[in-house]
RNA sequence: CGGGGCGUGGCGCAGUCCGGUUAGCGCACCUGACUGGGGGUCAGGAGGUCCGCGGUUCGAAUCCGCGCGCCCCGACCA
């Protein structure tokens, strides 16, 4: 440690918010440099290290029909028009790193390889007898987050896992897509960081089925369902729930304009009127947004939906097979001839009208009359107004009732530890990479892709493996397998006694940080315990006037004295015990 | 992109409202001594474009303008 880069923090960054931020710099394992943006000391390297190394072994398990994970590396650096080719230089939008070289050539920092991965495919492989295949490497990732965060939970430079599975048909998928499931759960298994697998979103990916590995906590950016009984889990963005009508069975009344002066907002509307939100119809705005080859259009759309739910962006994206949907501002809202507060879809021309699947099949709901303060009773979906779209589009939210048992949900926050995707043909399809099957017919292949955030991953473990007094790293990544300690390290015997220990702890094949500095027990002490390796050694004159040392394992356990004669075989009895 | 906060030695902060000696404190750092089982004590020391540029002024860390950067909330998010 005397020559260790990096040294401890007692203060604390005052930026840093997280645990795993704040316990990473104070343990002078990050340093940052940008916003989303760090450089990774020696102590933090070597556990980014063990993390790869873990996730290498999960990759090249073999699968029951032999196939494994072979790893690869592809160029960081991409030419634009691979993007181009699949689309993605729009659909992915700023999230894009371009750069531009001196032939004004344009290229981008690849934020995810799918294009690169089916290129090199397509050139290495033509025929079915090569597939299965799954290809991966761990690299750096560029995407131009517009708000990084969190310390390493969201960055703007990441190292990931990337694996492509290729197949020769939709069954092949399935099997390379459930291997890469059980792969997941072993890499966050022995990480020591529990997740659960969550129906997700595809997103600006393509394909069909897609499962994100979730982080529970409260810093978590991403919002969950999960059915306590059942164990239906899904990203809020995608979550279903049982959908019942509240008013279906009322017979259409007349509408009645009423006066609703300063009532702008469901809740106002539904307590001056004694019902309940539910018999309401609530109106946003949005903006869609499409885009082909040719370029994007933009198109105002209405939104009614009941006044008890919200929408869910990703799910009218989906109805509307949109690019990107934003909220109106206000300008747009004028412009457009809307009276927030007091629209509806009653009398409403010239503009598409989405409604959820709920909001049509209600009776009598009070909507907005398209005038300031004033709002019509008794409106109904067919006979005042109709939809040009009808989907489901609400969100889920806590409480609300599972889709598969009707048990009520629980609404968390996680972290998205790793995401496994069915890409289907889309890409090869772009890339026209193609193999020849047995009938000697030209077919695309079916990919998947798989993705882990490395850093992201890092910062779990660390929120997740911690206490008040630092960081317990987990056996499997610990940066070294035991922390030796000297105290009056210039008194007879402590010096010489460490660093034989030290050689025989190394040459037992143990991993060794080693305290030989000239500080304090308290300081040593607490920065052993804010490092968190697995195994502390004290070598103090104390013990050795007994001829022993002193272990204390970091998961809270007391000091124990074992004979000096013995230490190496305690220490790995007490490693392998944790 | 909208809202909020912040920018003064490596880190944490005070000073800024109300302009005026040499910009201060704690931690860390260097030298020496003492000390030695949970961030110890004393003495001496080094280290500063006060985020940048422009302006106001006899005089700017402080006032004004324009930028830049960082953090948080939201929007967004393969």
């Amino acid at each position: 440690m005397s020559h260790l880069f990096g040294k401890t923090l007692r203060q604390v960054p005052a930026d840093a918010e997280t645990e795993s931020h704040k316990l990473l710099l104070r343990g002078g394992m990050i340093t940052p440099i940008s916003a989303g943006v760090y450089a990774y000391m020696p102590l933090g390297l070597r556990v980014l290290h063990k993390i790869q190394d873990i996730i290498r072994e999960e990759m090249e398990r073999e699968g029951p029909d032999g196939r494994i994970g072979q790893e690869l590396l592809m160029s960081a650096l991409v030419p634009i028009d691979y993007y181009e080719r699949s689309g993605r230089d729009k659909t992915m939008g700023d999230i894009l790193f371009r750069l531009t070289d001196h032939h004004d050539r344009d290229f981008a920092l690849g934020p995810t390889h799918e294009e690169v991965f089916v290129e090199v495919f397509k050139r290495n492989v033509q025929s079915y007898r090569d597939l299965p295949l799954m290809l991966y490497q761990i690299a750096t990732k560029f995407r131009d987050e517009p708000r990084p965060r969190g310390g390493l939970i969201r960055l703007r430079q990441f190292i990931m896992k990337d694996l492509y599975s290729f197949d020769v048909d939709n069954a092949g998928l399935d099997e390379s897509y459930q291997m890469m499931y059980a792969a997941y759960l072993r890499v966050f298994e022995r990480c020591g960081v529990p997740v659960v697998p969550a129906l997700a979103d595809s997103g600006a990916m393509g394909g069909s089925d897609t499962h994100e590995f979730l982080y529970l906590t409260e810093i978590g950016e991403d919002r969950c369902l999960l059915c306590p009984n059942c164990g239906y889990a899904a990203n809020a963005e995608v979550a279903t729930f049982v959908k019942e009508t509240a008013h279906e069975g009322e017979e259409p009344a007349a509408l009645e304009e009423i006066d609703t002066p300063g009532l702008t907002t469901i809740e106002q509307l539904a307590d001056h009127l004694g019902v309940p939100k539910s018999k309401t119809c609530k109106a946003v705005f949005y903006t869609a947004v499409f885009g082909d080859e040719s370029g994007t259009r933009e198109e105002p759309v209405f939104i009614a939906i009941r006044g008890d739910m919200d929408v869910n962006e990703a799910k009218l994206k989906n109805a509307l097979g949109a690019i990107e949907v934003r909220y109106m501002d206000e300008d747009a809202m004028r412009k457009a001839g809307f009276v927030a507060g007091s629209a509806s879809a009653v009398g409403l021309e010239d503009i598409r009208v989405i409604a959820d699947t709920l909001v049509t099949e209600e009776r009598n709901l009070v909507a907005g009359a398209n005038k300031a303060d004033k709002h019509i009773l008794n409106t109904n979906h067919g006979r005042d107004w109709t939809a040009d779209v009808v989907a489901d589009i609400a969100l889920a939210a806590g409480g609300m009732l599972c889709a598969n048992c009707r048990t009520p949900m629980d609404e968390r926050r996680g972290i998205e530890m790793g995401q496994v995707f069915k890409l289907g043909t889309k890409y090869a399809e772009a890339f026209e990479a193609y193999f020849l099957d047995a009938e000697g017919k030209q077919r695309p292949a079916v990919m998947g892709s798989y993705g882990i955030g490395i850093e992201r991953l890092l910062a779990a473990i660390v929120e997740e493996n911690r206490d008040e007094a630092g960081i317990i790293w987990p056996r499997e990544l610990t940066p070294f397998d035991v922390h030796v300690v000297t105290l009056k390290a210039n008194e007879e015997g402590v010096r010489e006694t460490a660093d034989k220990l030290v050689h025989d702890l190394e040459a037992a094949g143990l991993s060794v940080l080693y305290d030989d500095r000239d500080e304090s027990p308290g300081v040593k002490f607490n920065d052993a315990d804010l490092l968190g390796m697995p195994v502390r050694v004290t070598v103090s004159p104390r013990n050795l006037a007994e001829n022993s040392i002193e272990l204390r394992v970091r998961t809270g356990g007391e000091n124990e004295i074992v004979p000096l004669s013995n230490a190496v075989d305690e220490v790995r009895s007490r490693l392998a015990a944790g």
